[in-house]
RNA sequence: GGUCGAUUCGUCUAACGGUUAGGACAAGAGAUUCUCAAUCUCUAAAUAGGAGUUCGAUUCUCCUAUCGACUACCA
């Protein structure tokens, strides 16, 4: 069997956006479970389309995912270029190829008069189709004598090459995914291939011609190139490459969270979760909002992708990028469009928060509590977060969920006073602030030992009293293990705060 | 319009001719707890419709419906 070798092959015409994102991420990890290769390269043959930036942006997309890649743009290997507007003299020979053993033939038609054409025939209610039935009434090197062909080329007029689609034949194509799927060539047209105003391929010759010659095992990407398969199956053919053509494999679509349709750039915006996997500033100065930025950490990024059409026939849910590389496979990758959805993004990212180390989250944390005002040391805030690091969904959601531990409480939430700061209920406090005092050390286990006792012995209302020393402590009515808490500030600081509050909260 | 593709709980999906149609997210209820989350338990929730093939169809075939992709000198 050959080597595997995959590429993920993107336009850089603006942010990748999560489905370019999984295409890259089922490339890779099918390199790996086989041992393959996989090769990035950028397909550029859109002079008009081209994003400044874009290029860089992918770049560091699979990076953040973790995607290496192993030969493509930006690491080099044995097939450089790997960028196709540089490889561009390569291409024409190809297409010449073609002229010359009759699969495809100059044309001269300009745009303007094909758009011309297309828009009479709409109006009329037909549509136009570049094909065999049209292109003998047409400006081409089939209907021209080869004279006033070679004329117009040596003129310098402008032309384009166009495969010669046959015409009535069955063409037979396996689809890993699919399966076998058979189209006839009369519902194809003539492609163009070659356009001589900028020297440069269309995608379809460009992207046979680089899979052929950098040795590609499987071509794997979206959907939405089913309709083209055809044609590469017989640009292949063409071209004598047959035996050596890729497997194909088509990926479903990745739909919108509501309504109809695929996932698109806007959809973000309109319901408030990223589409972009990191942070996009268009050249026209809008800003789109990306998973890193919105506080994703990679592992569940990935992961949440990975199973948004693939699952590995067990019930496992939770991957590292290793698990995936090696149970992955395109035979359980699904048939139907996937939609979506945030909330179970959101619901990866809290599993992936929960298991990452306290030292990873610390160092996530310190910066937060300094914007804050606070200066703390990485291992005290690793202490802060291994409390409440079950809570936390995001990165951001860190200082919100600890900040009562590096700052006594400066205001109190006027709800929970109401409920529980009474009269009766502050006696209590006085008295645990009595026990408190007494102690060496305040350490959860004993603590709580200790006061739990005392609340037993004297028959006193537990909710209350623990209510009520949250609030002084905390200022808030909710959190984690107040005796975790009182541990982690010290029992000088329990005292004072328990002052504190005594002091400034009106009895309710 | 044409061509191709898809169709299992609201969503992601499992079951590759024989299961009480399973799991997860979301939802609801309960347990737990000093509170809120988390956690645990439970509940509700699906084979698009119709014909075939078969002893038996979610699974195979056909038709219909719906959705989607494509239909550029874009990728």
């Amino acid at each position: 069997m050959r080597k595997v070798r995959v590429r993920f092959a993107p336009s850089p015409t603006g942010a990748l956006h999560i489905g370019g994102v999984r295409t890259a991420l089922y490339n890779y990890l099918f390199a790996r479970h086989n041992g393959g290769d996989f090769i990035l390269r950028i397909e550029d043959t859109d002079s008009q389309r081209f994003v400044p930036g874009a290029e860089e942006y992918i770049i560091e997309a699979l990076q953040w995912c973790g995607i290496k890649v192993d030969e493509g743009v930006g690491v080099g290997g044995p097939h450089a270029p790997y960028r196709q507007s540089e490889r561009r003299d390569i291409y024409l020979k190809y297409a010449l190829q073609l002229v010359e053993s009759g699969n495809a033939y100059y044309a001269f038609d300009s745009a303007e008069d094909l758009s011309k054409l297309r828009a009479d025939m709409e109006s009329r209610g037909e549509t136009f189709s570049y094909d065999s039935k049209s292109r003998g009434t047409l400006c081409n090197s089939l209907t021209l004598p080869a004279e006033e062909v070679k004329r117009r080329i040596d003129a310098g007029e402008q032309w384009v090459i166009r495969f010669k689609m046959p015409e009535n034949e069955n063409v037979e194509m396996d689809d890993i995914i699919r399966g076998h799927i058979t189209i006839n060539t009369s519902t194809l047209d003539d492609k163009v291939l070659y356009k001589s105003a900028d020297a440069l391929p269309t995608y379809h010759l460009a992207n046979i011609v680089d899979d052929h010659l950098m040795e590609i095992s499987h071509v794997i990407r979206g959907e939405e190139w089913l309709p083209s398969l055809p044609l590469h199956f017989l640009l292949y053919r063409a071209f004598g490459w047959s035996d050596s053509q890729p497997l194909f494999a088509h990926l479903p679509l990745l739909l919108k969270p509501q309504g109809q349709g695929k996932l698109s750039k806007r959809d973000g915006d309109k319901f408030g979760f990223p589409v972009f996997p990191l942070e996009w500033h268009a050249p026209d100065g809008e800003v789109s909002m990306g998973y890193r930025e919105s506080g994703y950490l990679p592992g569940a990024f990935v992961n949440m992708l990975a199973l948004l059409g693939w699952n590995p026939g067990t019930e496992q849910e939770i991957f590292s990028m290793e698990e995936l590389c090696q149970q992955f496979s395109l035979d359980k990758v699904s048939k139907s469009g996937a939609r979506f959805s945030p909330d179970k993004a959101k619901w990866f990212n809290a599993q992936y928060m929960r298991t990452a180390s306290d030292s990873f989250l610390a160092s996530l944390l310190v910066p937060q509590l300094a914007s804050a005002g606070i200066e703390t040391s990485l291992e005290r805030a690793a202490d802060a977060v291994a409390i409440i690091k079950e809570r936390a969904t995001f990165p951001k959601d860190l200082l919100d969920l600890t900040l009562y531990m590096f700052r006594a409480p400066q205001s109190y939430d006027e709800k929970s006073v109401a409920k529980f700061w009474k009269e009766e209920n502050v006696a209590y406090i006085r008295d645990l602030r009595g026990i408190f005092a007494e102690l060496e050390v305040l350490e959860k286990e004993s603590a709580e030992h200790l006061v739990r006792e005392w609340i037993e012995a004297g028959q006193l209302p537990m909710g209350k009293i623990m209510n009520c020393l949250r609030i002084a402590i905390m200022g808030i009515g909710q959190g984690p293990d107040i005796f975790s808490i009182c541990e982690f500030i010290g029992k000088q600081e329990t005292l004072r705060r328990i002052d504190a509050a005594l002091d400034s909260i009106q009895v309710a």
